[in-house]
DNA sequence: GATGAATGAGGATTCATTCAT
DNA sequence: GATGAATGAATCCTCATTCAT
């Protein structure tokens, strides 16, 4: 009877059926009360996910600053940095995954604002992965490309972790801290020659690639 | 004007804002017709999604099969599968992001058809994953997180990948072939104690993993 | 800090919104309580309008009575009863602009009321024309409606008057017991010949007069 | 069934209960559409305002016009020009108080509009009544005093003509042009003594005029 | 006295869909 | 083949009011 149970049950549908689908009715039945209570107690629709949003990236830089701050050798960050964040994904899944998909529900004020933490976030990976390459404790193709790719594979964790199945939260973690620790590894695999690779199909139900369709310009 | 200029114009509005988020008189309005007409050449709302979904993952079978059909090598295999996905995404990132993220808006039905799609693609992965580690060319820690790391680090291509940016997308086929290849690689990075790991914070906002959350029992 | 402040601030809302568009959540917010105190000084929404108009009304009246006790002659007393009547609208234009517009607000009860008032008080000017008419101090076409154009001629003023501006009140209530006087003043001016005046426009918004539509059948 | 039939409609039910107390589906019922049907055909509600509000005004100006180019006496003038506003007035009389009094209604952009095209209208009074001082033939204590209790009189018509009365609408413009006239008369009426009116009471509803709360600086 | 909590009803608007034309 | 008209249900949100504290 709260703020916070209106949250949580907010994540559970948001979660699951996406924030776009999830009514306000829904929600306010969800946590047992009238919808027109939910305003009393957590303000409008946008107001719930901009909420859960920021605790969720606030405590994401905090526990990245703090696996950063343990050590300085490049190797350790790395794999400290990661386990940090797939430890948060896998211990609130249902939370890290509407954070990182509903950016674009909001509006533009809150998006903005909450871009700018998640911003703050991803610089961390890519100034560690660019000091790793420049010490040479990291080998990396691109280091760009290299962060998405580790980005992305984190995120991911959040999207098919579960609480009670086989692995524990710490058995993820030294897994992809592993993983982690390849995607920079020294022995850089035999590289195959360029243009060897199957030519893709163009779907024909891709539309072209507009401008306006571009969401960063990153690569 | 017909069936494809419809799907189109939905990939691009729905990757932009969401299926749910997205209108059909909206979507009439992109591709110049009346939303009724829509009926006429595309069915229902749910109908484009699935037709849009089902082109997707079948071709993304049938290339991944070329691929894999094209050598017995397992690490060529890995590569030319990756390259085949990385790919498709690259140069479909709209309708592979739709394809990816919006599973959840299809009825039941709809939903357990593409699934079993996406299903059949995913097991190509396992499977040269479990034979690779059997042969000896891969050296993997547990094979389904590997396989859920590696799947989703290529299906995040298509949320920052960009037709008109920096990089080809042999590029990208490039350097996802390479890292891919460094997943499964040999000498395991220096295992770092377990247990190591910084606590991870349980968030306010994260509802009590009920059994119905739980959205797969892989791992 | 009680029920004329609540008043004030209501007579400040309706006057620049309306009854309907102001909430009282707006008026209270506006006197510094909470809505549900607003309970306990004023009564409930409806209560709050009624009261500003009964006490409006009844002034009217008192002053409207004292001024035709004053004098005897037809004249005199017309200038008099005008300019108390304007000279309260222009120091209390916002309650009387209120008063006057307001009274569809009502819910029937309170509304019975409040019009059984404004009949008493619209009955003086009546009364005053016609015994000016019978004694030949006023030269007057039609009583009823040289009543009712005086009487929104000097209504009027609560809606244009403002307490800051150029004329004082004195100045106003000058012009208007001039203005009051020549309406009735004899040597009517040359009668145009009637039907000479251009066909008026019908409106394509108009609604067909219904009986139920006639708000007043006074002319 | 169609525009005309819900701007009809609206016009009935917003002078009888003013627009804010006006909802949406009752004024579908009155039309008899479902209330979606109604942003089919007219838009949202404050469309429908601002077109009933839009058209009369149109043809007030229209009017007023034609009434002022027929002649150039400025007695004459006066006669045509208030024969024209009361004639429309009275045959319009739901119409002619929706547009009077509900520009309150209006956002912003819109209001803007519609003031503009009252400013106009209101001008022509203004300078017809400045001429006729000029040129002798009104007798004018302050013009703009004079034209706010002309043009409030006229504007008064629309809240007690009735249609199917007892006068017909060339008697009220019989009536009225024989009013405006006497209100410009030569003849001044004996000037009563300024100071000798009563003090009118400030009522204790009124709040304190803040500079906010004026509404025209006119007078 | 004063208020936060609570709600059913209703506010305006948009929804996906059907159907006669 | 194409569309304007039409609607019930749903959207988010605010309403005036009550009541236990």
């Amino acid at each position: 009877m709260g703020l916070l149970d209106v949250q949580r049950a907010a994540v559970s549908l948001f979660a699951r059926q996406g924030y776009a689908a999830t009514g306000i009715r829904e929600l306010g039945r969800a946590v047992g009360i009238n919808s027109a209570t939910l305003y009393h107690y957590a303000g409008a629709k946008e107001d719930i996910l901009a909420g859960i949003m920021r605790t969720c990236l606030e405590e994401m830089l905090a526990a990245a600053r703090t696996a950063l701050d343990s050590t300085s050798d490049p190797a350790a960050q790395l794999a400290r940095l990661v386990s940090a964040h797939v430890g948060l994904s896998a211990l609130n899944p249902l939370t890290a995954r509407v954070t990182d998909q509903e950016v674009r529900s909001l509006g533009p004020r809150k998006r903005q604002e909450l871009l700018a933490l998640r911003d703050d976030y991803e610089s961390l990976f890519t100034r560690l992965l660019e000091r790793g390459a420049r010490t040479g404790d990291f080998t990396i193709g691109d280091v760009a490309v290299t962060r998405l790719a580790l980005l992305e594979m984190c995120n991911g964790v959040a999207n098919w972790y579960s609480p009670g199945g086989r692995l524990s939260v710490t058995q993820v973690q030294d897994q992809f801290a592993s993983l982690a620790a390849r995607l920079v590894a020294g022995r850089p695999v035999i590289r195959q020659s360029a243009g060897d690779w199957p030519e893709p199909v163009r779907l024909p139900t891709e539309p072209p690639p507009d401008t306006a369709d571009t969401k960063e310009a990153t690569a």
